[in-house]
DNA sequence: CATGAATGAGCTTTCATTCAT
DNA sequence: CATGAATGAAAGCTCATTCAT
């Protein structure tokens, strides 16, 4: 019907064959990009498959639905951060609060997060019980890292101590970073506190809160 | 079919006719509602309009498109919450913080406030104008207040001092009530830490952190 | 965007607005034409609805999927048809027959009756609920009169005598109807027999089987 | 990934590889049954490919589209049955119309009949040659045989006699027994008339129409 | 102002067909 | 020959928006 003179070397829709172990990375990555950016129901099937290199029919060879997609991609991004161990068993508090921010701050800003956590907002109801294993299996290891480590800190700056607050209730420790993140999701960055800023007053805090007064 | 001799002038189907800036609010309200419950794209302005008791074509009566509704959704909530006056000038870091605590659960308890947050954080970068706004009208101004209110009390206890550090950076006196309103955007209640233990701990810190050492 | 220079006075699509009533008919009219024409998968909601002589989404108004047109449309046509009382009592064999023949070749005829039992035939397991209903009130009380017709008829011509076979199954009676019925489900007109022939048989083997002997 | 040293030749995945009529024959059986079962349209090609045990892609070895699956299995289905002969030349009419049953209603009963029914009624239109060639190959050679039977028999009975009626229309003989298809196509089992009834009635109509008089 | 039928673009999903392996 | 990922053209259905009533 459109008959060709010297035929390209290839058609446009280069059929391009990966193993179905990356293809569904790639999708899960483009996917993720693209429902961060608008959201679950305004993301578009289409969109999610260019990204990720293949057409929308082809996505369905991997996932059965627009749901799955979104399932999947949480399931793989709703891993536990580790908090690692602290170079030294006795660190001073500054030393201490010094790594432990370093950790917090490079977890917080990996870009997936933000983009997971927006999802995570947005779409919460969607997903009772992704939200429900995210409780357990992310934020209570994480955070119970963090109340151990607080508790050793102060178990071996004064033996006998009463349980310092930040070991008690280790989400405090976090509160500063996870409301810079809050807002990192809201106003664009050229309106937000400069990250040094943030970290500086956070290190004041726990310092503050860790010392025996 | 039922004819009515003196039949009353409403014919069958038609609405009540109420006053167009009731109307409005009454959208709103909806508007609000089901925006948060599903999220812009997911919303339809067939519930909106159910919701506020009129008909779709109604709705667009007084507004003449979602965006416009959502748009002026956002206008009217994001308004400054007011911080109000301590009930004394020179109470004490106890009385002072348990009001501060007060004054701040209480605005971050309204049920709108999530909505609204909610919506910020899915649909920011659908309405950068509205959040730009936002951080000027209301974030800034009432991080001033309580910074100035903090800065007041250290001033009222210690002439002289060097400035504390939340009253430098008044967010942070902020942090544990805004990262605990961040999970219940995403977590349901019963996976949540009681109030009042958030409360608890909250209060702690500040004491702490305004505490001379 | 499509700037027009003397527009035309009225846009193609003709926002024409009827009666709910008489669009829901028009919509199972182009159905049963469609449905008929192509079977229940093949055919188009778009080409209902254009045939119907509105929009694709203008036809979900009124019925909410393809199988509730589906369903409404074989609700309407399987109604029963009406013998109807032979012009005297006691007619003679062959004027019984003929005034049977007429009622029957009358029924059989109407192009609707073939789309919809093409339609039963291809669709059948797909609406359990309906054929065993089309058998309870269509089927059952033709045969049934058509029963009693004969009954007294062979009652009117020899008191006491045994029951004849046609007034015990009835339906016997219309099978060679019934068969060329078949035939025009499967042959196009011009490999059929021509319908004089076939009344002829069917009168004559009728006929055969009222005699005495 | 899986190094083996003198590996089997088949890998996995891999399914049997059999003679290509063998494997075209049980594509057919599988088309049947899906056909039959959900109607061209509806019919997936893969669930032709499965129910045959191989893939979608292998069914495209052998034959190259869904139509010409669908008119191979017509092909190979609209073969004419054999009436056979009688056991005896000048058997009495109750054992000739006995032995007629006999072959009719074996013929009737093979399910593949009813599946290859079903196809044509709904999909006549698709396939006019195939219906035409049906009509010249099965039909009018089975009718004819039906219809020299009796032609024989009434001669053996009575020499001279005028040709008798089923003689001259043997598809009125057939009718019975088609009505009762017909109705098999639409009514699920449990509402049909038992099957004795159905020959009973037949029979005994055959035996008044072959009967003197 | 209000209603709700109607439009039409756009979305998710399906599936016959192709083709690299 | 066989596999199954990939394509691309629909198809069913939704919904913001319009407009006759």
């Amino acid at each position: 019907m459109d008959a060709q003179i010297a035929a390209p070397a290839r058609r446009e829709g280069t059929r391009l064959r990966l193993p179905p172990a990356v293809r569904s990375q790639q999708i899960l990555d483009a996917a993720l990009a693209v429902f961060a950016e608008r959201g679950y129901s305004a993301a578009r099937i289409d969109d999610i498959a260019l990204r990720a290199g293949l057409s929308k029919g082809g996505l369905y060879a991997h996932f059965s639905s627009k749901d799955e997609v979104f399932e999947a991609l949480l399931a793989r991004a709703l891993v536990a951060p580790q908090l690692g161990e602290p170079p030294s068993a006795d660190l001073g508090a500054e030393a201490l609060v010094d790594w432990l921010l370093d950790e917090l701050y490079a977890s917080f800003h990996r870009p997936e997060l933000r983009a997971v956590l927006r999802l995570l907002v947005a779409e919460a109801e969607r997903v009772p019980g992704m939200v429900a294993r995210w409780r357990v299996t992310v934020i209570e290891p994480f955070l119970a890292a963090v109340g151990q480590l607080l508790a050793r800190h102060v178990a071996g700056q004064r033996p006998n101590a009463v349980p310092s607050l930040l070991a008690r209730e280790p989400w405090l420790a976090l509160s500063p970073a996870v409301h810079a993140l809050l807002m990192q999701l809201i106003l664009p960055d050229d309106l937000l506190y400069p990250p040094e800023r943030i970290r500086q007053a956070h290190r004041e805090l726990l310092l503050l809160a860790l010392a025996r007064c």
